[in-house]
DNA sequence: TGTACATCAGTGAACGCGCGTTCACTGATGTAC
DNA sequence: TGTACATCAGTGAACGCGCGTTCACTGATGTAC
């Protein structure tokens, strides 16, 4: 081979890693393999040496976005009040502003829901969400309040992020975030 | 002129009404303005003779959602228990499978948010849905409670839409109605 | 150890396509005489 | 009332552009002898 032993094993992660954050960030649709290509410093023929298509990029991108995901979240409920930390996280102005770095779904749900094909990743994002957040809820209708909260963080961190007021934006932000926490620990 | 008095009039409307329902529909990024036109019976050079640019349509398209949405609000809450009514409609079936008919928020919010500039037309369209929610909510902290509704409506809608399990999608939508039907009316 | 060869990750030009936008034009109508 | 002209909504070819994808190639490396 030219490269070191594993040269190619290792710019097939740094593409992944390059797409599941110009994804979350730009959107699928408004990222082109030309230009993620020569953010890692490759030209964009040798794409096709390690995905056959876009499509499947896609699909393994948003599955390495829903694993970052699923460890971020698994340290935060090692920790003490495991739930009202992760809504805390989750409805954070750093969260707001690094899309590229944090949940896959405001950004991903609308463009990949409705036309083409709903791919079942998301089902199984959204499954696993659900179930995180039941496993920190209080009483026996853990598993609805579950769904509650996700809408809501979901919800509330996409308005935000499309508001041009930072001040509605925070208020969107905050509001829904100590809400949902006070609701929570309240049930 | 060409054609008979306000036949100019009448185009330019049809073009706003159909952009309408196809940027809720398909997103602002994958509407054409060609295909746009056709569904029109009408050619795309002509778009021309009636907005400077695609981004002044969707803008004015925009604006017509939001005024269409606004209608529709007004008349529920002539009703009885307008907030209930608000909330069990947001969240039907019926909204979640007719984007192109329903609230511009979850379609249009992720593509136009992040990416180029967050339009203060969304900041409108969403005070203004709150000071809807506002008026419907009991208790002194009805301002606070509306934001949290709304995420929650927006959010249960928008991954409703994302999900291709179809038992996953009625469990989003009516857990989510139920729960904040009962917490409004609770309150 | 030194040379000849095979491998294959990455190169970069080229493809067809649809996009937003421009522009010279057409031709049915309203207006002027 | 009948004819000549001006208007301008809509036509359709053309533009440059970036997209996803293909493909003949290059050249540094590991392997065989």
């Amino acid at each position: 081979m030219r490269y070191s032993e594993d040269h190619k094993a290792q710019t097939h992660q740094r593409i992944i890693e390059e797409a599941s954050r110009l994804f979350r960030r730009d959107g699928v649709g408004a990222t082109g393999l030309q230009p993620l290509m020569k953010t890692l410093g490759l030209t964009h023929g040798g794409f096709y040496a390690h995905f056959k298509s876009k499509g499947e990029l896609v699909e393994t991108a948003l599955r390495h976005s829903a694993q970052q995901l699923d460890a971020a979240t698994a340290e935060i409920a090692a920790g003490e009040a495991p739930l009202a930390e992760l809504i805390r996280r989750y409805l954070s102005s750093a969260h707001r502003a690094s899309p590229e770095e944090g949940c896959p779904l405001p950004t991903i749900c609308a463009e990949l829901g409705q036309r083409g094909e709903a791919s079942p990743i998301t089902d199984e994002v959204i499954n696993n969400r659900l179930a995180m957040l039941e496993a920190g809820l209080p009483g026996p209708d853990a598993a609805e309040q579950s769904v509650l909260v996700l809408s809501a963080m979901v919800g509330a961190l996409l308005l935000s992020r499309s508001v041009s007021d930072p001040d509605l934006a925070d208020r969107l932000l905050q509001t829904t975030r100590r809400l949902l926490i006070e609701q929570t620990s309240a049930d």
